[in-house]
DNA sequence: TTGGAATGTCAACAAGACTGACGTAAAATG
DNA sequence: CATTTTACGTCAGTCTTGTTGACATTCCAA
């Protein structure tokens, strides 16, 4: 039996806390992805271009392998994404130089436009909730949700905060 | 122009830590949906059918305009999900007794059955994430959640937490 | 040199979101 | 009481984004 002071320590842990972040976490990812969404729409673009614009933005030159690997998809339908963008000139292509198999992928310039519209407008928004939550707050939240990732995910997530 | 220390107050505000915000979103949402999607794929439902579930159990006797603002989906996107659990008698409907257009629904036995399911597992991450970051975490996750949230959606998400 | 592994492409399909149009029934309003 | 509004459901069609399966290309190792 656990006494007083222990049960008081836990009481973060109590059923009531764990469904609202379970419902904080489906609510906030509507906000998170809506202010994106709005601007991708006017483009007639989805979500799936907008992650694979962001990630391409953030390891230039990736092959598709291990944009496969970030994205959590199959290769079909990243495949049909990227063509797409390719088609648009908002990413370009270079075959590997030592293996000729794998495709680099960069942005082109009209490509850093559209994903700098939409960090920009997906970074306001972030930066608005932390400012309103303070730095301690955002310490927390970034904390919990590292937590929550797959530890493959979390791997890849450390690995894009370092490079 | 700022003086050193309003500028150390804001270095969670940089560009660099709202990025690893966005990306801790991404990552961090696939786990979160990852354990109930395994249990959903067992059924042939979807994460359309576990957010009906999750809120009919939230909302007993929730009519169907309601869940549609707590869900944002549009009723006919509802409707056909509703329609498969009903036929399925996960959830039972019962005809408004002072306005008769109005159906409220129920789970039935087997609609709680599979909810509890469904939210054990996701619980059980949520538990794990929360014990690992800690009680001052987890008062900072949930503090930039609900600011990330849209203003009517944060709403609807106290409303819930109080009822 | 040949066969397997790695990489990427094309085709077809499914889930789940959307819009638009329409029907029914009840409630609210003038 | 007639009309309008509200709540709910349905049918049809489209789009995005996920899936598998089959196939082509390239590299490497036996």
């Amino acid at each position: 039996m656990q006494n007083d002071r222990s049960r008081e320590s836990l009481l973060f842990l109590t059923d009531e806390e764990l469904r609202q972040g379970i419902e904080g976490m489906f609510f906030a990812y509507r906000g998170f992805t809506a202010d994106p969404d709005r601007i991708l729409e006017k483009y007639k673009y989805g979500r799936a271009h907008h992650r694979a614009l962001h990630f391409i933005n953030r390891v230039p030159g990736t092959n598709v392998n291990n944009l496969l690997s970030i994205l959590g998809v199959t290769k079909q339908s990243l495949n049909r994404v990227l063509r797409t963008l390719i088609e648009h000139e908002l990413v370009s292509l270079k075959i590997g130089t030592k293996d000729r198999r794998e495709r680099h992928l960069y942005l082109t310039e009209s490509g850093q436009s559209l994903e700098k519209q939409l960090s920009t407008a997906q970074s306001h928004r972030m930066r608005e909730a932390y400012r309103q939550a303070g730095p301690d707050a955002v310490a927390g939240f970034k904390l919990v949700l590292e937590a929550m990732m797959d530890p493959k995910l979390q791997v890849t997530y450390k690995k894009l905060r370092v490079s």
